[in-house]
DNA sequence: GTCTATAAGATGATAGAC
DNA sequence: GTCTATCATCTTATAGAC
C-alpha cells in the first residue's frame, strides 16, 4: 500500500481506541449500562471484521473499499474509522483476530503430539499435528475461518503486504514444527527443512484459497472445498516429500 | 473486479486495435515508414506491458493505477487506453504475453522427455520436464519473467481474478503432464493425481512469488531468489509426494 | 501515434450534530 | 457510539488538438 497518496494532512491520534476509553468512563453511569454498551460495541466490531474478512478474502486489500465493508456490515463508514482508524487498521485487525487462536491451537497440538509420541516422533505425526488445527477450524469453524484462511493464502503470495505479515503471525509456531521434525529427521540440514516447509506452506495456502480451479481442471472429479479429502492426502504427500528431500546432500 | 463502478457511460468499441488497423493503412505511405512506425509501436507497447507486469506483480490488479503504469513506462495514460482499451485489457495482455511461450516450452519439454524415456518414464522425470522450463525462464529470462511468475502466483491464489485465468492459461499443459505421470503411476486414481498437482502448483507459485518470507523464517539460511537451490529439491519433494499419495486407496 | 485537457464520479478521511 | 455532510483528492476514461 505505498501508493503515492496525499500524506494524510492532519496526523491526529489515529483511533480513539474506544475500548481503552471505556475504562476511564465516569463511574456515575448505571451499573448495567456499561457492560451492555461494551457488548454491543464488541458485536458491532465483530460484524465489521466479518464483513471485511469476507471482502478482503475475495478481492485483496486494494480491491475493497471502506464503503463496501460498511455497507456489508450494515453500519456507517465513519464507524470503521472510529474503531480502526483507517483501512490498513481494519486489515491488520482482521489478520490478528484469528492468528492468535490458530497459533495457540497449533502449539497445543504439537505439544500433545510430542508428549504422546515420546521417542517415536514421525514426520507424518509432526506434520499432521501442525496441519490438523487449521483443517479443523476451516471445516468446523464456520465461514469466518474459511474466509480468513483464503485471505492468508493471498497474503502469503503477495510481496507488498505479504512476507512481513506472515512472519509476524506464524514464524514462532513454524520454528516449533521444525524442532519437532528434527527429532524425526536428525540428519536433515536446516536449510532443507526450511525449504521443505516453504513447499508445504504453498500447498497449504493454495488449498485454502478455494479458487475452484481444481474443479475445472479435473472436470469436477475434485472439489475445491472438499477439505476432508485433501487433508490425509496432503499429510502423506508432504511427509514423503520431507523425507526424500532431506536425505539429499 | 466487480466493484460497484459507474457502468462505463459510453460503451464505445473498446480498443481501436492499432495493430489490426495498420493493415488497412493507405499504401501511399513511404515504403520504410510503416514498418518503422510499427516497430516503434511494438516497442512502446512492450514498455507499457513491462511496467504493468512489474507493478501488478507487486500490488495486484487493484493495487495499481493506470497512472502509475504510464509513469513507470514513461508514456501518457491516454496511450494505455489507446492500445489496451482499459485496465483489465492491460492486465489480460500482461498475462497472455508470456503464457504462450511458457506453454510451448513445457509441451516441448514433456514431448522430448517422453520420447527419450520410452517405456521407462519416472515420476521425477515427468515432474522435472514440467518444472524445468519455468525455472529456466525465471533464472535466465530476465526480470520480466520473474515479475510474470510472481504475478501468476498471486492470480493462482486470488479467487476473484484467479481460477478462471489460470484454467484458461494452463489447463491443457497440465493435462499433458498428468498423462505422462500416468505412465509412471499406472495404478494411481485420477482424483489423486489432480489433488497432487494442486499441491505441486501451490508450492511452485509460492516459490516464485519471492516474498522474502523464507529469508526471515530461516534467518537468511535460505534466500527467496535462490531458484537454483530449490529446483532439484522441489523435484525430489514433489515426486516422492506423488508416489506416496497415489499409492493410498 | 502522442499529448493536453477535462469530464464524471469514486475514495479515504474528518468535523460536528445528536 | 452513531449518523450526516462534506472536503480534498484521486480515479478511469474520453474527446480533440497536433
Amino acid at each position: 500500500m505505498e501508493r503515492p497518496k496525499k500524506a494524510s494532512p492532519k496526523p491526529r491520534a489515529a483511533a480513539p481506541a474506544p475500548v481503552a476509553r471505556r475504562a476511564t468512563k465516569k463511574a456515575a453511569a448505571p451499573a448495567v449500562a456499561p457492560s451492555k454498551k461494551a457488548a454491543r460495541s464488541a458485536k458491532t466490531q465483530s460484524r465489521i471484521l466479518d464483513a471485511a474478512e469476507e471482502l478482503f478474502s475475495l478481492h485483496g486489500l486494494d480491491g475493497v473499499t471502506i464503503r463496501q465493508i460498511a455497507k456489508q456490515a450494515g453500519v456507517d463508514t465513519a464507524l470503521l474509522h472510529y474503531y480502526f482508524g483507517n483501512k490498513t487498521g481494519i486489515f491488520d485487525a482482521v489478520l490478528m483476530r484469528r492468528a492468535e487462536i490458530l497459533n495457540t491451537d497449533r502449539l497445543k497440538s504439537l505439544d500433545a503430539y510430542e508428549a504422546t509420541a515420546g521417542k517415536n516422533v514421525t514426520v507424518e505425526g509432526a506434520i499432521g499435528a501442525f496441519l490438523r488445527p487449521v483443517f479443523d477450524l476451516s471445516i468446523r469453524g464456520g465461514r469466518g475461518w474459511k474466509n480468513y484462511n483464503a485471505l492468508v493464502a493471498q497474503v502469503n503470495n503477495t510481496p507488498a503486504w505479504g512476507g512481513a505479515s506472515m512472519s509476524r503471525s506464524f514464524d514462532p509456531v513454524v520454528h516449533r514444527l521444525i524442532a519437532v521434525l528434527k527429532r524425526a529427521l536428525p540428519k536433515a540440514r536446516d536449510a532443507d527443512l526450511f525449504w521443505c516447509y516453504q513447499l508445504l506452506s504453498g500447498a497449504l495456502t493454495l488449498t485454502f484459497s478455494e479458487t475452484g480451479r481444481i474443479d475445472r481442471l479435473s472436470n469436477n472429479l475434485c472439489r475445491s472445498g472438499d477439505l476432508e479429502a485433501i487433508e490425509p492426502l496432503m499429510i502423506a504427500y508432504c511427509a514423503a516429500g520431507f523425507r526424500e528431500a532431506c536425505k539429499r546432500k
